[in-house]
RNA sequence: GGGCGGGUAGCUCAGCCGGUAGAGCAACGGCCUUUUAAGCCGUGGGCCGAGGGUUCGAAUCCCUCCCCGCUCACCA
């Protein structure tokens, strides 16, 4: 191929060329993991787009056949009960058994992860992601990784000596690659392995391993390790998936670089090679800390979608994965407004140039491209909102299009910009702003600037801006002084619309509406 | 302590496969036949964290150091 992209997506793709010397056999793999033990968030989605980009990079450059797995961590166990979950008494109950055997605290599905990996599939379907959901349960259960497995016990002194100078010395003492999971008490976090027996491809185990909240049965047995009555330990795990689905690529947050190393070593061992690997930052809050998975803080998906476009927010995910970013909800206006910029830009770039472009990436490889060729964007709308204080989408549409008539072309997106703005005027520019109550000579202002209109049968724009001078002038007030107090208490800024425009914005009657409010 | 990212205008950041700095917001000034501006036009403002190196030339590449943040060192 005679181009060479630099956007990062084609940079991973071209990564992972090497790989691929002659058309593969089977599809290429790219794997994105989630652990059901929460409700989906905003990087499990971040995740899902950015190997989606990668992957049809890599289609773009070779076109060979792809496909993107989702996999649902539903074997893990259940440490600590989450904060943001109903029923927190019976999930107590069930501490150190696997996600899958646990009953949903909503009381709607057969278990918890089913809860969870419905939610994430709604959440992925939903977008329009193309993607194959895998629950790890189901995978051990059907033999996926038996063969993994049997390596795996057979090697499992090689796979100790790499694993355990990572884990501190306490846990040195009694850690296996492999979790029996208890057949009489059905936890897994309270078992310890006694003996392998690879011959047999079982090993030994004691349920005798009771940890802080999560308590053990005292059970002493025999089990086999395959059919997913036994699941094998963290960085075991993700190796055994990279070897079982020949993943071929996989990203991850850069929390676990260190983690991805260790299972690059043992999928080694195992005799196939690592996936190739990306690490992405992650995003911080408003104070700079981490965006937590459990408790509800930071910017959804679904609150954003609210307040901007889901282009606008696949085109924040699609900068810069590798640096530190905040998402915080004032991002999102610029975010909006530098996705316009870049779609009037896009249609103008020369077609060898446009696969470097973002709006490439998020509009399906640019099959899907649309076009916003008007001058109007997110912060003249948010500005107009803020000036005229109205809530009628149709009134502020009305607006934009006189303002610029080439936004009748796309009056759809106009409004749901509109729309959009308002929501997020509601939400985070009402909340700032600060009302007061007019003195009793400003209320006697307000009435006779109301009376004036009142009387008027035209609209014209000056005669209704002279008519604050003369009521200012009629008190004895300088007229800047009127104004203000009108921004103060029918805004609640300092600053405002010139009069007469608004009137004429708004209607006579919605104006005398608000100067009679005022007034009382 | 290890790993990763950042340190550029008052604030938030872009620029970083080298050619003497940009945007948005804020500030200031001006404009629409009267003093109010959602809008428009314009202005000011930065030894690009510090030092050294490579180069004709570095915010941009290399080295050292300082500061800030995240992350792993317990668990998946």
């Amino acid at each position: 191929m005679g181009v060479e992209y630099k956007a990062w997506p084609f940079r991973e793709a071209q990564g992972l060329l090497p790989r691929f010397r002659q058309h593969p056999a089977a599809p290429v793999a790219f794997q994105t993991g989630f652990g059901p033990s929460g409700l989906p968030h905003i990087g499990t989605f971040a995740e899902v787009a950015r190997t989606t980009w990668v992957r049809r990079a890599f289609e773009h450059l070779t076109h060979y056949p792809t496909r993107q797995i989702a996999f649902s961590d539903d074997m893990d166990g259940l440490r600590k009960v989450p904060l943001n979950l109903p029923n927190a008494e019976m999930l107590e109950a069930h501490l150190g058994r696997p996600l899958c055997s646990i009953p949903d605290p909503y009381g709607c599905c057969e278990s918890y992860s089913a809860h969870m990996n419905g939610k994430l599939r709604e959440f992925l379907s939903h977008y329009g992601f193309n993607y194959e959901f895998q629950s790890s349960n189901e995978a051990y259960t059907r033999g996926d990784f038996d063969a993994g497995l049997c390596i795996l016990l057979e090697r499992e002194a090689e796979v100790k000596a790499i694993v355990l100078p990572t884990l501190g010395e306490e846990r040195q003492a009694d850690w296996s690659p492999f979790f029996p999971i208890c057949e009489r008490c059905g936890r897994v976090y309270s078992t310890r392995v006694l003996a392998c027996r690879p011959e047999e491809h079982a090993l030994d185990y004691a349920c005798d391993r009771a940890d802080g909240r999560i308590p053990s049965c005292g059970h002493r047995g025999t089990l086999p390790i395959t059919g997913g009555r036994v699941k094998v330990g963290w960085k075991v795990d993700w190796a055994l998936r990279w070897y079982s689905y020949d993943i071929a690529y996989e990203m991850y947050g850069k929390d676990l670089i260190d983690s991805a190393k260790i299972s690059g070593r043992i999928v080694k061992l195992m005799g196939k090679r690592p996936p190739h690997g990306f690490y992405y930052e992650m995003f911080l809050d408003e104070q700079g800390q981490k965006i937590s998975k459990s408790v509800g803080k930071g910017v959804t998906v679904d609150a954003w979608i609210q307040y901007a476009s889901l282009e606008s927010l696949l085109f924040f995910l699609y900068q810069t994965p590798q640096r530190q970013r905040r998402l915080y909800w004032d991002v999102i206006p610029k975010s909006v407004d530098d996705y316009l910029a870049e779609l009037r830009a896009y249609h103008g770039a020369p077609e060898e140039e446009r696969p470097n472009h973002a709006i490439w990436h998020i509009h399906n490889m640019g099959r899907e491209v649309p076009r916003f060729d008007t001058s109007v964007n997110y912060s003249l709308i948010n500005n107009l909102i803020v000036g005229i204080g109205a809530d009628e989408p149709g009134l502020i549409a009305d607006f934009l299009e006189r303002y610029d008539p080439s936004s009748r072309n796309y009056h759809a997106t106009l409004m749901d910009l509109v729309a959009k703005g308002l929501n997020y005027y509601r939400d985070f520019v009402l909340p700032n702003k600060h009302y007061r109550r007019p003195t009793e000579n400003e209320k006697r202002m307000f009435g006779e600037l109301r009376e004036r209109l009142a009387a008027y049968s035209g609209d014209d724009e000056k005669e209704m801006q002279a008519m604050p001078f003369e009521v200012a002038r009629a008190n004895g007030v300088e007229p800047a002084a009127l104004f203000k107090a009108f921004y103060e208490v029918v805004f609640g800024q300092e600053r405002g619309p010139r009069f007469g425009t608004f009137v004429k914005l708004v209607g006579k009657e919605r104006a005398m509406e608000l100067l009679g409010n005022a007034a009382s």
